[in-house]
Order: C-alpha cells, then structure tokens, then sequence
DNA sequence: CAACTGCGAAAAATCGATTTATCGAATTAA
DNA sequence: TTAATTCGATAAATCGATTTTTCGCAGTTG
C-alpha cells in the first residue's frame, strides 16, 4: 500500500541524478541541452529519464524566473465563435513555444477584467494578451501599464502609447460593405452599434460613412447605438423602425457592426415579417457558422482570426525577450462574404423569393 | 533607474516580513488564518502587507503540495456555444474556490487530448475536468487511471467504473423529442448522428426510438450515422435524400443528435428548396443563440450548461479532499424548446409562412 | 528552587528545479 | 617538475512560499 503510494509520487531531478548516478545539476544540464556533458554521462542520464518516465516540473521549473512561461489570455467572453476560436488559435501559438496558456473570461465587465489581470500578475505571466470589454483605454490596461507588464491589446482596439495592439481592419472592411450596399442602390442605410466600443465603432463607422457619402453624397445613414448592453438595443430599434415605417422613409439596408446586433436586427425583422432582401438587405461584422445555411445565408464581414492571434503572439514574444522601440498598432485585413440577405432595394424575390414566400 | 527597477520587483514574504519585524513564518501564519499569533504582531503583519501590496505568489504557493490548487480541463472545442459556456461556467466555479482554471481544446483529437493531459499532469493539477472526444473508453481516461489523476468525465459520457461522471440527460429528451414528433403525426423520422460518440449517440437513439416504436408501433425511423468527422456527413444525407426521394418515401421530420448535423440538415433543405415546416421538420440536439432568430426557429435540445458544469466541479472537489466510494454517473435534465421548425406531416404553410411573427 | 507546562515566534527543512561557485583531475605550458 | 589552464561535474545558493522543529521565556507546580 504504502509502496504503491511511492509509486503514485512523481520522480524528480534527484531520483533521475541518483539513478544515473549524476548530481541533479548534470541533469538538468543534458535535459537544456548544454553540451560540455560527457557523452557517456549524458547517455546514463536519458537512460535514467526513460527508464523512470521523468518530466519536468513546469511549476518548479518557473519557480526560479521572473517571468514565468505562462501567458495569460483575458477575453471579453467564451461563448461566441469569434473569442472561441481566438482562445484555441492562441492556446496553439503557446504551446508552439513551450509556455502554457491560462484564459479567462472578463464576462464583459471592465471590474472583472481588472481583477483577472490582478490575478494574473500574481503568477507573474510572461505576458497577457488582452481582449478589452471597451477599448484600451480601460482600467485593466492601466493596471499593465502601472505595474510594468508586459502585453498585446486586441480586438476591440485601435491603437496605444504603451501596448502593441492587433486588431482587425473593420474600417476598410466597413468601406467595402459601403462600396457593397451603395452599389447596390442602396441610398438610405441604418448602422447599429455598441456605443460601449467607442472607437472601434467609430472607425468602422466612419470607415462606412465617408465611402458612402463618397459614392453618393445624397445617401442617408441612420445610426442607432445602443450604450452598454444588448438588451437594450431590441427596444431601441423597434421604436426605430416604427417611426421610420410611419414616416414612409425606412431604410433599405441595415449595416450591424457587432454579431449580437445582426441577430437582434434579424429578429426584429422576423417580428415585423420583413424578409431579407426583399424587403431590406443586412449585412453584419462578424461572421457565423449558422450564417450560411439559413434562409437567406445572412452577408458578414469575416475577421481574419488566425492572423490576428498569431501577429498578437509573435510580437508579444518580441517584446517578452526584451524588444524595444515604440507600440506599434497592426490592422489585419477582413474578408466581406456578401450572401444573399443582401440585394438590390425594392427589388422582386429573386427565384424561390428567397424563402418562399 | 536601479532604484525603479527594485521597485518594479514584487514584494516577497520577506520583505513583508521585514518590514513588520517578524519572520516569514509568522506572515505566512497570519495570512493563513492561524490564531495562535499575537494580535499586535498580527496587525503589523497586516499593515506591512497593506503597505507594500504584497500578495501571495500562487505558484510558490503551490510548491510544497502534492496537488497544486489548479484545475484543468480539457474540451474537444472551444468554437461552440456550449462548450464556451462550459468553460466559462467551470472557471467561475474553479476560482470561487481559489482554484486557478487551465482550459486546453483537444480539437477532436484523442491523441491530442492525451498529451494535453500528460502535461496537466506535468503541473500535478489537483484535478481534472475531462470532455473526452469520444467517450469514457479513451485514452486520455486510460492516462488518468494509470497515473492516478482525480477526475470527472462530462458531456459524451454515461458511467464509468473509475471515474464520476456528469452529462445530459440525452435519453430523456430524446423521449420528448419523439413524443412531440409522433404526437404532431409524423411516421417516417431520420435521426442524424456521428458513429464516434458511440454511447451517448446509442443513448439519444435509444430513448427516441423506444418512446417512438411504443406510441406509434407503425412509425418509420432510418439513421444516417457519419463515423468520425462532420464533413461525409453532407455526402451522406445527400445520397440519403435523393434515394428516398426516388422512392417516393422521404421522412417528414429529422432529428439531429448533434448540432453540427442540425446546420448540416439546414443546409441540405436549403439546397433542395425545402421549407421547415411545411416540407419538413428539423430537430436538434443542443440549442444556439442565432436558432430563436431564423427563418423558421429551429426546435432544440437545451442542455443544462450551469448545472452540468456546477456539478462536475462539486463532485470533482470532493474527490479532491479525499472523498472515497464508488464512481456515480449523475444525469442533468435538458429542456426541450418546441420551436416553428416543427409542424405536422404535409401542413400547408400557415399565414406568412410561419414567420410573421 | 528545580522541573514542568504552554505559548508565541523564530529557525530550519522542504518542494523541484536552475544557476553560480567551487573543486578535483587531467592537460598544457613554463 | 611545477605552475597554470581547462574540462567536467558537484556542492550550494536560490526562487517564494509552507510546515515542522526548536527555542526562549513566562507562569505553574511539586
């Protein structure tokens, strides 16, 4: 009992140097490859790792480094597509390099954000990549920055004097649904965002708006923000459409610059038995996998994921082995998959109407 | 610049100790709720933490302990709702109780998932939270007996003789699902499944085709299974539609054991011009958040994320304080939403389709 | 008054690795 | 032959906590 017990125990560097009859600092050198080993020690040692089924310790491992090999990844949430992917892609990044990520979710709660960096900084990580609930100018990255942390700022991010940030070209992307809409006719556009996200919703705003007004001075654009939650955003763009349906001047396309606004705007579609694009076209930032086998496969712009997590790893290495110069803040362009619930306005359903009536 | 770079350091055990004027031993008793120390001293101790803004390095912390105070848990993804949701709810759970969360995607990959949990067991986590990919029978649980990991299996498990397990209730709302489905009329059903999750796809079968056969001895159920990934799967109902269409007897209801089969199935009704419910009706196991806003709603099996997660981490700590006994399976209730995608055999489309509100 | 009991706190051992300082033997140079 | 290098490896310090052991002092007791 007791035996198996022992058993049960780990082998450490010191079972491997007694074993092959080393000190545990030989070890140690023939596992990091350090070369001034005899050949015929090192050998003995390997044969003792195999023999004893011997790894690292990566906790005791880290005890002696300031910065230890773990990085932390702080999402705004886990259950969306976007942030899903973004965790794996980064876990994968980690891994590439030996260090262990450690994600945790903020829920979108700036208070939360900062207690998990807190947190964070308690395992003195290596470095944190940070998705902020609002921008970068939060507490959470005022927290780095005060205690001298070393991270990336993505996503909802423009640019920083203290962080690198990576985040997608939502303003070229957002002008490319402008080219895509104006195109198509379209002359009276409503653009729903989340006032939260102010400067991300600002570029892609104004990324659409001049494109648009550049195409056709004489185009409308409505702009319904909602501030911090979703919930809030129904109301609002129902009291929207009913004043723009009693007025007769509802707009033909709808331009939603986050995924939850695309799926309130479709519901509240549904609501009032409009069909896209029949009766008004959408197109969404942020696209979904269930957005291409519905009734109509609803246009998205497609974030380019992989990229931004591998640009956010690459320079977050940099600056942890000690690069210098100042921030540099890296766009990384979008796909813009235009799918049929977009269309030309006022025009008759195409065959099949799109859904059948 | 030396003098900002000691600042920069993070305060030890040491230096609170120091500065309070008592040994490291007395800190780390103060800090641990040890009552045996004089209150004066207690209350410098306390101050000096106050002062430096010390606070305890986990991972030193953990050194001396065989289990670390860091919970692992492995999931086959992180792209979908319900395993976002999971991981989210688990970390919640992990950190109320001062436990640090380490989340790993196996990405459908039983060898990944084994060298992911090699190296949990590299960090000597004190327990495990296993999804496996497939079911109970892996290799990873393989891994974990053999090494003596405490653990709880979840999600695409039913009962396993060394581990607890949690997981939904499949078989009891599959029963509902062929309640619902034979009580609208329908006698001819396809059930889409994946062969690898063998147990919990023979389970939901199980429960369906049982509670089926018993009210409508007459009904008609085929099974479409596809092995291992979801890509043969759109071949297979292809070649399965058009066989069945030839023969003038194609089902007027599916029913989806796994999500990805639901988008699948929409995606081919889509292809062929079908309309749910008119032309046929669609179930799916697992509910989603773009499912309430489509044309139609699609009805769904609602898992209970919270609860399977709540209970997989109780069980899992009282594992981890020693508790012994015998190995339990605990099966969590879903909820069944009946949504516009179901309707009777052959209706004709109600006003507007279904759809106008 | 010596021995005993307790209390509170300090000293030291421990966890498992890495890194620096040290040391002995073999080799080379003077 | 002796001193100076060089090489390979070991002993010891270190990281930052926790836990066990030891210790001094005060108060009791026989």
């Amino acid at each position: 009992m007791a035996q198996q017990e022992v058993q049960r125990q780990r082998p450490s560097i010191h079972d491997v140097a007694s074993h092959a009859g080393v000190s545990a600092a030989t070890v140690s050198k023939v596992l990091a490859g350090v070369t001034t080993v005899k050949p015929e020690n090192a050998q003995r040692v390997l044969d003792a790792v195999e023999l004893l089924g011997y790894r690292v310790d990566p906790l005791a491992s880290d005890m002696r480094r300031a910065k230890r090999r773990i990085i932390g990844a702080i999402m705004p949430e886990f259950e969306s597509e976007f942030f899903g992917q973004m965790v794996s892609e980064l876990e994968g990044f980690a891994e590439q390099r030996g260090y262990t990520l450690v994600a945790a979710s903020s829920r979108e709660s700036e208070a939360r954000e900062k207690e998990i960096l807190a947190r964070m900084h308690d395992w003195r990580v290596a470095g944190v990549v940070l998705a902020p609930v609002r921008n970068e100018h939060g507490p959470a990255a005022g927290f780095m920055k005060a205690n001298g942390m070393t991270g990336v700022l993505i996503d909802r991010v423009l640019a920083d004097d203290a962080f690198d940030t990576v985040s997608a070209d939502s303003a070229a992307a957002s002008a490319e649904v402008a080219r895509a809409l104006v195109g198509q006719g379209h002359r009276h556009i409503l653009v729903v965002g989340l006032g939260q996200q102010a400067a991300t919703v600002r570029a892609r705003l104004e990324g659409f708006r001049n494109t648009a007004l550049d195409l056709a001075p004489d185009v409308r654009i409505d702009v319904v923000l909602c501030e911090s939650d979703v919930e809030p955003l129904r109301t609002l763009l129902r009291d929207y459409f009913s004043k723009r349906e009693a007025g007769g001047d509802r707009p033909t396309a709808v331009y939603s610059l986050f995924l939850k606004g695309t799926l309130v705007a479709l519901s509240e579609f549904r609501r009032r038995g409009w069909h896209c694009p029949n009766d008004i076209s959408l197109v969404g930032f942020d696209d979904a996998e269930w957005m291409q086998v519905t009734w109509p496969a609803i246009a998205a712009v497609v974030q380019p994921v992989r990229e931004i997590a591998g640009n956010a790893m690459e320079v977050l290495f940099r600056r942890i082995e000690g690069e210098g110069g100042p921030p540099r803040a890296r766009l990384e362009p979008c796909k813009v998959l235009m799918r049929e619930s977009v269309g030309s306005p006022g025009s008759v359903p195409h065959s099949g109407g799109g859904d059948r009536q």
